[in-house]
RNA sequence: UGGGGUGUUGCCAAGCGGUAAGGCGACGGGUUUUGGUCCCGUUAUUCGAGGGUUCGAAUCCUUCCACCCCAGCCA
């Protein structure tokens, strides 16, 4: 066996390797849990679901499949202030879209309340919690600071049974919220600021999206989540690294109890170029009118873009790629484009499209021929079946087809050039007609009727494919053309990251489509011949009157020498 | 010396004492009825820096530097 060979067999499998997965095998291997493997996916449901909740999803389903394990959707529900089901709705959707199924397993933080609170009961018996009555300002002058230990509650001392009762009447109802907490007894002198003392319990009369009036005393994120995990029997709790300071007290919590004991590992959360994903940041453009709404296709919320084209494909293997480890990451968008034009390259039909249209008047073809109709392939490899595509003698090219002086290394149509209609026939620019201001009109071309189809008899070469819709049959659509929503690439690091909003993110224009594209169906994507990958919008489109986004681009080999060249 | 974490090519990221995987990008070439796709080749004498151990160090020790997280009754 060469070397290559050898490598070329590790390739897929080194590719996927991660600390985690690792972790999951050693523990499988050492018969920790008897070999059970136990993810969840755990959001909170105040928001929309982005790219970054999607490495979290495919690295939690992931591993469960991988492993024969299983995965939870869990709703980490504990702050009914900042919840809706609005939020729990959409979460559910786009972790479908994404492709994986928590099958009979959805829980909610919430459908523990009643045991998180006799597990706290527990802990007060224990002498490990007690009633706090200081003010919030209080508690949080007397926690010290980073560098200085903090200093003991004066209620700190006070007996079980008084904070026994006193728990009780937090829950009856009895206090006004920010009146009292339960905290854990641990060290007030913690190096580690989370162990001071933290709290388990607030009083908040808040109508919960789940359990209505039921409460009024939630508990904290800290105290659900390692027993929410325990509860369900989670083997493995990931969550991202600004939770690492929080494990001692996961932990502590557990060991104080006694009970089953998950083990809760941290990796870096995704960092994308060119945009935001914080979810301050993206409430922000949505309510300041910067993006249409958490479904605009230039958010990064995976509502967001599934609208602009996006499949779920291209997302996990873009999770898959994107790797999974400790250190602070910015994965360029870059990467992201190219997973899915890989998967639609392979997978999305072709039709042909012109964004903005130049007319090209056939001279040499008939006036009234009507008959010309060519069948071509959705797809050129795979068989998708074909498409009726009229020709004539009025057409529509691109106007960045056309040249009237063509630059170093154009071969695309100017004067005296032939070119190839794809598929069609040969065309050769005779004339060029401007209106008063000079603005070219129409072009004035000569067509090779040999050429049927797109190719000779003589077998002359042809540098230049262009893509083509019939003037008289053409389907008008408004076709927006999207781009990066900020020009820096990481513009969470600018003083105000509205102030690299890109003002080229939308181009609206008014296109000419192949009349087979006129019914397509909302949320159908499709590629346009050497233009990019566009995507029917699923709430403006509709039969008949068609509304494309372009999710992407296709590689533009050209305009990077045309560039480089100084031109436009 | 508050505590916790991280530093491998432009961007991700393997590597865990035996002499720097892979992907993206970039660059060059071939094929091509999408200047797309595909194919081929090039792209870290070096692993934050210095010192040490060793026949041998990205991997071990040590000092230093840089960056990230933590002082919500948010998650």
């Amino acid at each position: 066996m060469t070397t290559s060979e050898k490598n070329s067999g590790d390739v897929s499998l080194s590719a996927h390797v991660n600390f985690i997965r690792v972790r999951v095998a050693e523990d499988i291997a050492s018969g920790k849990n008897a070999g059970r493997v136990m993810t969840r996916f755990p959001p909170e449901p105040n928001g929309y679901l982005h790219i970054g909740h999607a490495k979290s999803i495919c690295l939690n389903f992931g591993l469960s499949k991988e492993f024969a394990g299983v995965t939870n959707l869990r709703f980490d529900d504990t702050n009914p202030a900042k919840e809706e089901v609005e939020y729990v709705e959409s979460i559910m959707r786009d972790v479908k879209w994404l492709g994986f199924d928590w099958e009979d397993r959805l829980y909610y933080a919430s459908d523990y309340f009643e045991k998180l609170f006799a597990y706290a009961v527990e802990l007060i018996k224990k002498g490990k919690a007690y009633v706090d009555d200081q003010s919030a300002e209080e508690i949080r002058a007397n926690r010290g600071t980073l560098k200085q230990p903090g200093t003991n509650s004066p209620y700190r001392d006070r007996s079980v049974e008084e904070n026994l009762e006193l728990f009780a009447r937090m829950r009856a109802g009895e206090f006004p919220d920010g009146t009292r907490v339960l905290r854990a007894k641990i060290d007030m002198a913690s190096p580690n600021v989370v162990m001071r003392d933290p709290a388990l319990y607030r009083i908040k009369h808040v109508h919960h999206h789940r359990t209505g009036d039921a409460w009024c005393i939630y508990p904290m994120y800290d105290f659900a989540h390692c027993l929410s995990d325990s509860i369900e029997g989670v083997t493995h709790s990931i969550c991202t690294l600004e939770f690492a300071n929080n494990r001692p007290l996961y932990d502590w919590i557990l060991d104080e109890l006694g009970v089953f004991h998950p083990q809760q590992i941290e990796f870096a959360r995704l960092n994308l170029t060119h945009t935001v994903l914080s979810k301050r940041k993206l409430i922000h453009l949505v309510n300041e009118g910067i993006t249409t709404g958490w479904d605009d296709p230039r958010m990064p919320t995976l509502s967001g873009i599934r609208r602009r084209g996006f499949t779920p494909e291209a997302m996990r293997d873009f999770c898959e790629r994107i790797g999974v480890a400790r250190s602070d990451n910015m994965v360029e968008y870059g990467l992201l484009e190219h997973c899915l034009r890989e998967d639609l390259n392979a997978r999305a039909p072709r039709a042909m499209a012109v964004l903005r249209p130049l007319k090209v008047v056939i001279e040499n073809y008939p006036d009234d021929k009507t008959d010309d109709v060519f069948d071509f392939p959705w797809h050129p490899e795979k068989d998708m079946g074909m498409r009726k595509v009229p020709f004539s003698k009025v057409l529509y090219i691109e106007q960045d087809d056309f040249r009237e002086v063509p630059p170093k290394g154009y071969h695309r149509l100017y004067p005296g050039n032939e070119v190839r209609l794809r598929y069609a026939y040969y065309i050769t620019c005779r004339e060029v007609v401007k209106d008063a201001d000079g603005n070219i009109t129409e072009l004035r071309c000569t067509y090779d009727p040999e050429s049927r189809g797109g190719g000779s008899p003589d077998g002359r070469k042809i540098k230049g494919t262009l893509h083509w819709v019939s003037a008289a049959h053409a389907v008008d659509a408004e076709v927006r053309l999207y781009d990066l929503l900020f020009t820096a690439s990481n513009p969470g690091a600018e003083e105000d990251f509205t102030s690299c909003i890109n003002p080229k993110s939308l181009e609206v224009v008014r296109a000419k489509l192949e009349p087979a594209l006129a019914d397509s169906a909302p949320g159908w994507i499709c590629q346009f011949e050497r233009l990019g990958y566009f995507c029917a919008d699923e709430k403006d489109s509709k039969p008949g009157a068609p509304v494309f986004n372009r999710a992407a681009t296709l590689k533009d080999t050209w305009g990077k020498i045309e560039k480089k060249q100084g031109g436009k």
